[in-house]
DNA sequence: TCTATTGTTCGATTATATGCGAACAATAGA
DNA sequence: TCTATTGTTCGCATATAATCGAACAATAGA
């Protein structure tokens, strides 16, 4: 795979987002996305398999809730704040603070 | 049954409560819940067996988004709102708004 | 070119969720 | 007491989700 397909802004959909952050994993990870402009997937240190973590990445991408941008051997994460607020105003914010 | 078991507003989980709202019919529900102040299981005509509608209350009650009080055969339902706003600060009035 | 690193995908297993019809429980009202 | 109404629970079928190990792909660097 070269590249990978995330939603656009238009097509991100609130279940599907609500769904995307009603893990306790990946809602850790969206924790720390917030926290940092990029991350990849090495550094959130996640106590589980390589492809459970790979399967939680596909969901907050897939969902719309994570952009991942490859860079060598490297995935850098970041977190779609711009297209989740427009989309769902204080929909993010609102769950960072609850998880803060 | 004489009376539902519905979660204290200290252990309502973020994660039941996202997890909760990420079905379309459950967020239907929540919806016609925020126009009134109580809603009958019946008067929510949705379009699907009594058993599966069952099912979705129960988990929305469940979940503690939503209280559910009984008088006579009727079953009479109520968002947990002040609940909801309590624990998790802008989290309800953000998805009602995108859902509006 | 070979090897190590980073992360994904595949295939399988197990657990949860969704959906239905049928049976049930509680109450209201005739 | 009998019947209709309201909604739940049970048992089952099917679909989706979470998890793992193994194999794979892409790149960096020796």
């Amino acid at each position: 795979m070269r590249q990978y397909q995330h939603p656009d802004r238009e097509n991100i959909s609130l279940t599907d987002v609500l769904y995307g952050l009603s893990d306790p994993t990946r809602l850790q990870i969206v924790k720390m996305l917030a926290t940092k402009k990029e991350i990849t997937c090495g550094e959130f240190c996640l106590e589980m398999s390589k492809s459970t973590q790979s399967h939680h990445y596909k969901v907050l991408r897939d969902t719309g809730i994570m952009y991942t941008r490859l860079e060598g051997t490297q995935h850098y994460n970041s977190l779609r704040r711009e297209d989740l607020d427009a989309r769902f105003p204080n929909l993010l914010d609102s769950i960072l603070d609850a998880i803060k």
